[in-house]
DNA sequence: GTAAACAAGTTTATATTATAAACCAAATAT
DNA sequence: ATATTTGGTTTATAATATAAACTTGTTTAC
């Protein structure tokens, strides 16, 4: 009745993280941070999570001379989160 | 953009215990139970919380010989629920 | 009738998680 | 040149989830 939801996805930042990278071909950690209002540090941490589990790739490199950290979702990012959206549902059907 | 979400909700064992009392008129711990497959020790703790938060109300009573509680959602559990659900849609709506 | 197993929970201990504070290196502004 | 800001990472702490162990009473089997 109740599926199991994807531990690494039941986590506000990094479903938002998640949420967005979905919404786009790639964002940089400082635009991520921005549209979350995280710290850098949660957001660096959730950021390790994302990407050992394979759901989202990180590419550093620089913007001018500044380093900028470029995130993009992977298509097993994309699956589990849409897998997660679903099992979601089951939860929330009750409640409108 | 993302809102903040309900802490007291945004956990999957207290949010299937808000989905279950949602669509019933009240339900007592062992068919909670049974419904969400979850311990019998992590779901006392969890209704304690809801309860606490005056998220469902709480009777004990008995059912024949048998100590029997049963869980009831509150109007403002209700809402909450309600607010919880229409948050997650900004975080989920990428994921279709 | 009493010992063993079961029902319905609660309490407590542990493992996991989330989060921010402290830190670091390089770039820019003063 | 030095103070401040940018773009992060590491680490320490606080909060959370979860199950194991326990309690109280009830049925069942002997």
């Amino acid at each position: 009745m109740f599926p199991k939801l994807d531990p690494l996805l039941h986590s506000e930042l990094r479903l938002a993280v998640m949420s967005i990278l979905a919404g786009v071909d790639s964002a940089d950690f400082t635009f991520i941070k921005k549209q979350t209002g995280a710290t850098a540090g949660n957001l660096s941490v959730q950021i390790d999570k994302l990407t050992s589990a394979g759901y989202i790739t990180v590419e550093k490199g620089f913007k001018g001379k500044m380093p900028c950290t470029t995130c993009k979702i992977t298509p097993e990012g994309r699956d589990a989160f849409s897998k997660y959206v679903e099992a979601l549902r089951e939860y929330l059907s009750a409640g409108n």
